[in-house]
DNA sequence: TGCAAGATTCTACAACATTAGAACAATAAG
DNA sequence: CTTATTGTTCTAATGTTGTAGAATCTTGCA
């Protein structure tokens, strides 16, 4: 990975909502490597992020706590899967993210 | 720290020029907590950076190997400082920067 | 088939970021 | 003292980002 790429994470991580969206996801979905998409969604500490009580539904569940248009947001969620932040799937209207934990990774290298 | 304050650390690096500038103080002059002010730079590779030889003068070094004006130089170590990234000391002609490790320690245990 | 809900895309615009140049202040060197 | 060097600040131009709303597409359900 080059600077630019790094800048590209950095740039991703840099806005606020953009930065509590990835969080959000970031602390629900973790799941180890391996773990088949859809089994994501593993609610953590319900008290500190809104997307609760269910694996799917993160776009919608997300729009509701967020305060932001949905175009917004879909936007934001673009913006995350082009850094390589984060991959989504849409299987119907389930909607699913994971984090990429190799970048994730990646980023810690990179600060040593 | 707040979330405000994470997004703020990563806007800072989100610029590639700035990150390349923070990548030039960090890599050679992280030395170890504790360290004195005056004795950061520590050239670790040479080959990957343009910093060399010399303790002091950081601004000017990275000026010579930027190709930005120094005005835009300026500009961006204050933004480094203003993330809390970097704290700089002017002593006369000497300019001397160290990464604020702590922070670094910071980011690293946000996205973990 | 037709309607409702979920998500994306397009458009537009205000706000903010990046950059250089000129003027300046502080220091070093001759 | 004068001149060159170093870094800052101000101003202005240009480019990029964040955001909403409307239109659109996709899927599920009656």
């Amino acid at each position: 990975m080059k600077l630019k790429d790094y800048s590209k994470i950095f740039k991703a991580l840099s806005n606020e909502q953009r930065l509590k969206i990835f969080m959000m996801i970031y602390k629900n979905c973790c799941a180890p490597k391996g773990t088949v998409v859809g089994a994501e969604f593993r609610i953590k500490d319900e008290s500190t992020c809104c997307v609760k009580g269910s694996l799917d539904k993160a776009f919608t569940k997300i729009c509701d706590c967020m305060n932001l248009s949905r175009s917004t947001i879909s936007h934001h969620f673009k913006e995350l899967q082009s850094a390589g932040l984060i991959t989504c799937e849409r299987e119907g209207q389930t909607y699913r993210c994971k984090v990429n934990e190799d970048v994730v990774d990646s980023i810690k290298d990179f600060l040593k």
